[in-house]
DNA sequence: CTATCATTCTAACGATATTTAGAATGATAG
DNA sequence: CTATCATTCTAAATATCGTTAGAATGATAG
């Protein structure tokens, strides 16, 4: 009787309770993918992500089209990447582990409350800083920060001279779990620009309620 | 490695993944509760709901205090309220069964935008509503919306004459799985009052910004 | 000391979840 | 037809989970 009701809801939570599939989730927060680039940024077998993907399409999650030989996975909603951040974001407050583990494999960014990510976005919009957004050009393509320009982490080496040494440089990727824009803030400190680590990614932006561009 | 960081937001989507334990997490929303209280109003033995809350403990989604004989439980934060709302929103807008079972066991009541939550409070200040909260008085102490006035279900039929039968009366309870309004609210009307349900429940209130008394 | 509230340990049962593997099947582009 | 992308079926190994039960243990009030 009642239980059905609790049962339903106890179907979204099961499909949260693996790691792989939120971290097929955080993926499918940056754009639709297909099963093949899945399993390999997730690192898993084809037949693996597949299963997960199933599990996550039975809890209505996420959804998928057809395209040639592909088949394309998209969140079903935006409300599902909301909770994607919540969920992150009560793990990161509540959890010493995770803090724990944070600290050791990311590089320490800015967190920034809601008027710290208007005041970055303001100036920004003024020129004062530089914003680049370090994914592959598919996901910037999805949507991006405002004021962001795409440059993707594996062609930074090769594209340093169309950055400014004398503004400062923010760089953000996926969010907090990603290593991305760890890693192009060290590339360009090494070489002598001023940069920064954003740790918000698309998902985190979109659910403060703040503009994102396609 | 990274896996790790996945894995930890993954205890909290296990704890989230039974259904017995989201009614836990729905009563402690209400207010702090003894093992006792929760494994009954949840309808299984104690042993059973002491063994979910020690796994709701481990996520760090609630916690215990000792008063006396008893151990009052509560929620660790109010965040963890308002990713019970998300996920019961999110679970209620993508399964379809959810949806039919919700008609079939509750009765429909008024799901209100977050505008209308503003103007129901101004038309309660203003008097020209009455709105009744049906929980036990416990919960109503705990917090309750503005200028709502206790009046437990079980007592309501012998205080019915504290209620005018010239104004809207609008009852709310837990939220939208509880079904104490819809039973106040039926037997308002069979005794001639002009009586509405309100589905949201406290923690509703809350995760919209909303004022909530004590 | 005793009654009450709560937790723990043990054990057991059945169910479900995660992962890997081999083989087969579909669906599509060229 | 063939190569590629994706899913399904089968199976197996392993692990965990939810529930119930009996018995014991703690912690506290009176």
């Amino acid at each position: 009787m009642r239980d059905t009701l609790y049962e339903q809801v106890g179907r979204i939570g099961k499909a949260l309770a693996s790691p792989k599939r939120l971290e097929l989730i955080e993926l499918l927060c940056q754009s639709e993918k297909t099963v093949d680039a899945l399993a390999e940024t997730a690192r898993c077998s084809v037949k693996l992500a597949s299963a997960h993907l199933k599990v996550l399409r039975a809890a209505r999650l996420v959804e998928a089209r057809r395209n040639g030989k592909y088949v394309y996975y998209r969140l079903a909603d935006a409300q599902v990447a909301d909770l994607w951040v919540s969920l992150r974001a009560l793990a990161e407050e509540r959890l010493l582990e995770l803090q724990t583990a944070l600290r050791e494999f990311a590089a320490p960014g800015q967190a920034l409350e809601g008027a710290d990510r208007r005041t970055l976005l303001r100036r920004a919009a003024r020129g004062e800083i530089v914003v680049i957004d370090v994914r592959p050009t598919e996901e910037y393509a999805a949507g991006h920060l405002p004021c962001a320009r795409s440059m993707p982490l594996a062609e930074l080496r090769a594209r340093l001279r169309e950055l400014p040494k004398n503004k400062p440089v923010v760089a953000y990727c996926r969010g907090p779990f990603c290593l991305m824009s760890g890693e192009a803030v060290a590339l360009l400190k090494k070489r002598g620009y001023r940069a920064t680590q954003l740790v918000d990614g698309v998902a985190e932006w979109r659910a403060q309620g703040l503009p994102v561009e396609t």
